[in-house]
RNA sequence: GCGCCCGUAGCUCAGUGGAUAGAGCAGGUGCCUUCUAAGCACUUGGUCGCAGGUUCGAGUCCUGCCGGGCGCACCA
């Protein structure tokens, strides 16, 4: 039995006692059925007692007493027990348990997956660094985080499109196009310029190819050539990175295709139609303070000059009419300013904010190398990228190390930890469970022993205490999943995973799979076979959602 | 000054209102002649920043304070 079913369980359990007159409440649409730490307090406890109390107009305890007795009968339940102000303790009959084993090796890689978000159009916008240098270290973040989180929305039925937008028609851009200029003229980094090896390599790569370039006498022309040329070669290395990363993006969506389409007037339109549109100084605004902003934003500057906010507006739009319902932006804490009037210009558009708009910020990385932050400057081109910390730190271990904190924690990363390729790293820890599971699989095939139809196992061997523990946690997995969607928190996944590989390791050290010597292949021994393959899957799917490898062999 | 985020073990961090607050690392003591010791068992370590409040119940929610990070453009 899975929590799920015994969530349902306990739900006809309710309906069981309103129905006969014991109490007088509405059914919840959901009761929390969670796996108790303390093993004294059965396989799973529910609450549902202690919520109930209140509308039932009795004591906790009664309620409990009520509920404990309907839940007894049910189908699949061993005992219940009261304890505490009005907790149930439920235990399971032996075999309903064991049959989480097989349902995650019949699932296979479906195993965990679940509907909750179906019908859901999600549009995902994450990294959307400009193509004038390599992706840094918070991009990075974004990069491992937003993947993660794109395929935690698909396990869990969300159709999602990976997005990444991309400003190439401003200021940025040219100052881009005169750093390779002077960097292929060897004169120094213009004022505001971009510096660093990647802009000679990039500078020598456009002359090599262009040839008479630099004999050009018309420098607009000459500058449109590096504009244009490094943008591409940028963006090459760019996409070329975050694939090595295991990130590909959907859509890479240019910012100067709304201007040259005439996305903004029809956004700057529609938001004038909508009444929020006004001129002063000689610029035109939108009032987002009537929609919570704390103070108006302007869309055209006095010289006529459309602002990035503008674009914003046309972007957001454009991506509604696209069909998308939820319009998901990650950014990083520098950020977070942008969300009261990204939120106004929602609202402004006539969308509902809370319903069309997310924007999930997420703090900062700090790099230390010997407990000591990395210092970085983005003139003297000592920023750290993404190349750089996979070249120090590998892309799984950075992946893992990147999604297994919570966005809203600021990440101090050491460079010296991460890089060490022992149990200091969480990563192995996990990876480590399963490639000891993948050789214990590998000899039983050695061994000849077979596993055959998992449904004709006897789960119900499977009463170990460790037993019990790694079946109660692989079916928590589903679970596990669905709330880090919804939570959109993919580091969930991240610690999930962490639990179960102890979960494993105790198991593994209590309880003997294959057998010594010439003891005899038991029924016992397929059935623990199948647990180990059970926990195989989960730390593969889990290990998938994260971007991260399972290694059959360390 | 205003807004957002953070403050939990020596360190890095989990903890969607529930029972005795957890993990990894670091420290200590044990466990490999047979399935991977990158492991396991035991152990040391906590006024959950402080003070109020809401609740049957608060690390979690609310208010105020203290400390740290990031923002507060007719820049992109």
């Amino acid at each position: 039995m899975t929590p799920e079913q015994l969530r349902d369980v306990v739900r006809t359990a309710v309906a069981a006692a309103v129905r006969r007159g014991a109490l007088a409440v509405e059914v919840p649409d959901e009761v929390v059925v969670e796996r108790p730490k303390n093993p004294e307090h059965g396989d799973y406890a529910t609450n549902v007692a202690l919520r109930l109390a209140r509308a039932a107009g009795k004591p906790p305890r009664a309620v409990a007493e009520i509920l404990a007795e309907e839940l007894g009968a049910q189908p699949g339940i061993a005992s219940v027990d009261i304890a505490g102000p009005g907790f149930l303790n439920i235990t399971v009959e032996k075999g309903a348990l064991g049959q989480i084993a097989v349902q995650a090796v019949t699932g296979g890689e479906a195993y965990g997956h679940t509907e909750v978000l179906a019908g859901h159009r999600l549009n995902l916008e994450f990294v959307s660094a400009n193509p004038t240098g390599p992706v840094h270290i918070g991009g990075t973040r974004w990069a491992a985080v937003g993947d993660a989180l794109a395929r935690l929305l698909e396990a869990s039925g969300a159709s999602v499109t990976r997005e990444y937008y991309f400003n190439d028609a401003g200021a940025q851009i040219d100052r881009f196009a005169r750093s390779l200029r002077a960097a292929a003229k060897g004169e120094p980094v213009p004022g505001d310029g971009y510096a660093g090896a990647y802009i000679d390599d990039i500078a020598a790569l456009i002359v090599a190819e262009e040839s008479g370039l630099l004999e050009q006498e018309d420098e607009q022309e000459q500058l449109r050539v590096f504009r244009a040329r490094g943008v591409d070669l940028m963006f090459d290395e760019i996409k070329g990175s975050l694939a090595r990363f295991g990130v590909v993006f959907d859509v890479y969506f240019s910012e100067r295709t709304l201007h040259e389409t005439g996305a903004l007037e029809k956004a700057i339109a529609r938001l004038r139609d909508h009444g929020h549109v006004y001129e002063a100084d000689g610029a035109l605004w939108l009032r987002t303070t009537d929609f919570g902003d704390d103070k108006d934003r302007v869309l055209v500057k006095s010289d006529g000059e459309p602002t990035y906010f503008a674009a914003d507006c046309a972007y957001y739009l454009n991506k509604r009419e696209r069909g998308f319902d939820r319009v998901v932006i990650m950014l990083g804490a520098d950020h977070s300013g942008y969300v009261a009037r990204y939120k106004a210009l929602v609202a402004a558009m006539g969308d509902d904010p809370d319903q069309n708009l997310e924007i999930l910020i997420g703090q900062l990385v700090n790099l230390l190398r010997d407990g000591e932050p990395v210092r970085m400057s983005k003139r003297a081109g000592t920023v750290v990228n993404l190349e750089d910390l996979v070249e120090a730190i590998g892309a799984d271990a950075a992946r893992y190390a990147l999604a297994r904190t919570s966005i809203d924690q600021t990440i101090d990363l050491d460079l010296d930890l991460w890089s060490k390729q022992t149990n200091d790293n969480p990563v192995f820890y996990v990876q480590y469970a399963h490639a000891r599971i993948s050789s214990v699989l590998r000899n039983a095939a050695d061994l000849g022993i077979t596993m055959g139809d998992p449904a004709g196992v006897d789960t119900a061997l499977l009463t170990h205490p460790r037993e019990g523990d790694l079946l109660r946690a692989l079916g928590e997995f589903p679970r596990v999943l669905s709330s880090a969607a919804e939570l959109r928190a993919p580091h969930r996944v991240a610690r999930f995973l962490e639990e179960l590989a102890g979960t494993y390791h105790r198991f593994y050290d209590s309880c003997r799979v294959l057998p010594r010597g010439d003891e005899e292949v038991t029924p016992l021994t397929t059935a623990r076979l199948t647990l180990c393959a059970a926990t195989a899957v989960v730390l593969r799917n889990g290990l998938g959602v994260l971007g991260v490898h399972a290694p059959e062999r360390m």
